[in-house]
DNA sequence: CAATAGATCATCT
DNA sequence: GATGATCTATTGC
């Protein structure tokens, strides 16, 4: 019975409730900047999302209906929805909205604040701590996160988020969403400005 | 610095 | 059979 140390002061802190989460897409990806993201040993603030709405946003997995890899997307909020991607990567998103609903959140950088001596040695190929999880492929092998987290509930299971006992005021950027080619120009993605650990400036 | 090729496979047409 | 919510190494200015 030790299987997810707390590597934090996570004493102080609140998990995030479902109806965090139960809310539009675009409101959760904001709020969740400056969060915490927990699982195993390691841990990591939030500096960057981009949120994927329902059936208008042609980006979303979800756009095109129910499949076996989208039905988690339409469950309740408060779950992982984790994807492979270009045959190498694995992608970590928030779902929100009410049950039957689709949007989730993709989580695409973090600022390591834990276990960050094993992150290091899951990503050799960063130098600097600044690259060890700022990319949504980059932060799931730094954290260890895999598919078998698909559908993993966030207050129950393995990983999970918090909000952090004392948040600092941000700032927060709004710009397109990067590596889509459909809806191109909708400002759905969110930065902590000014924050070093974003995956792009 | 910027641009680009290559890796590599689940998913959906 | 093509595509993709990416990353790294390499090449070229």
């Amino acid at each position: 019975m030790s299987g997810n140390p707390a590597p934090l002061p996570l004493s102080e802190s609140e998990l995030l409730p479902r109806s965090f989460y139960s809310r539009p897409a675009v409101k959760v990806a904001r709020d969740l900047l400056g969060k915490i993201v927990v699982h195993g040993e390691t841990a990591g603030r939030i500096v960057e999302t981009e949120a994927y709405l329902g059936k208008d946003d042609l980006a979303a997995h979800s756009a095109r209906g129910i499949t076996p890899r989208t039905q988690v997307i339409f469950g309740p909020p408060g779950h992982a929805y984790v994807y492979f991607i270009y045959g190498m990567y694995e992608c970590l998103n928030i779902v929100c909205e009410p049950e039957n609903q689709p949007g989730c959140v993709l989580i695409r950088a973090l600022e390591p604040v834990g276990g960050i001596d094993v992150m290091r040695r899951r990503r050799p190929a960063a130098k600097k701590t600044e690259a060890l999880a700022n990319g949504p492929g980059k932060l799931t092998l730094a954290m260890g996160i895999t598919r078998a987290l698909n559908g993993a509930d966030l207050l129950k299971g393995p990983l999970r988020l918090y909000r952090p006992a004392a948040e600092p005021g941000i700032r927060i950027r709004t710009t397109p969403r990067i590596g889509i080619s459909q809806c191109a120009d909708w400002p759905l993605r969110f930065l902590i400005d000014g924050n070093r650990f974003v995956s792009k400036p």
